[in-house]
DNA sequence: CACGCGATTGCCT
DNA sequence: GGCAATCGCGTGC
């Protein structure tokens, strides 16, 4: 049950708070690597400082002005990000994802990563993109369409949210650090940043809210 | 064409 | 909590 075209189409707050949850894959010749979508951040195409499309267009954040559902992937500190464009054409919004819990190839995972500690595999936007394999090569990619890689509802997830979503500043970022537009399942293990950044101790999964349905 | 930095990560104290 | 590594891209000369 991939996700549509019209999904990305909402305002960018409202589709990323409706990120989390829904379940990333990746398709390769010789398996599956995916994963529930946990964190995100959101990136307006006005009034946000931090947001790449805020200068204009360049040679970088082009794909940011793409339609929805297209994918955005970036290069920062040398590691790569993911994100996907939302609203419409021409606007330069998009949804940052930022950390997965994963659910299936944690083998292949744990070679891409090179760790083996499996909380450590997809706790971030950088660390995620390495799980999944998902470079520049894929920037631009349609997720409505293309045969490899796409975001999907979870039908084990379905019925009801069974966890409470936290908000908070941005990670990161040095524009627009009061803007309270990241989004995260409170609690769970695989959610990026210090200890100190949490108002609860990680130490849930998804895998363990859906056992409790 | 040089320079500086960042929507990061991992190692250090 | 601090900080260095790392590299593609944006900016300006």
């Amino acid at each position: 049950m991939r996700l549509p075209k019209e999904f990305y189409q909402g305002p960018t707050l409202a589709v990323a708070k409706a990120l989390l949850g829904k379940r990333l894959v990746r398709r390769f010749p010789d398996g599956i690597v995916s994963g529930w979508i946990v964190e995100v951040e959101a990136y307006l195409w006005r009034g946000d400082k931090a947001c790449h499309a805020n200068r204009g267009m360049t040679k970088r954040n082009e794909m940011m002005f793409g339609q929805p559902g297209f994918l955005y992937v970036y290069a920062i500190h040398a590691k790569h990000c993911m994100n996907v464009v939302t609203e419409m054409e021409g606007r330069g919004a998009a949804v940052l994802i930022r950390a997965v819990e994963p659910i299936e190839g944690f083998e292949r995972m744990r070679h891409l990563r090179g760790v083996d500690k499996h909380d450590q595999l997809t706790n971030g936007p950088g660390k995620l993109c390495s799980a999944f394999e998902i470079d520049r090569r894929l920037n631009g990619v349609d997720l409505t369409e293309h045969p490899d890689l796409w975001i999907e509802e979870d039908p084990n997830i379905l019925q009801g949210h069974p966890w409470k979503i936290h908000r908070s500043g941005r990670i990161g970022i040095r524009m627009a650090k009061e803007k309270l537009w990241r989004f995260f399942i409170d609690g769970n293990r695989f959610v990026s940043g210090r200890v100190s950044d949490h108002r609860i101790p990680r130490q849930r999964s998804l895998l363990d809210a859906i056992r409790l349905d």
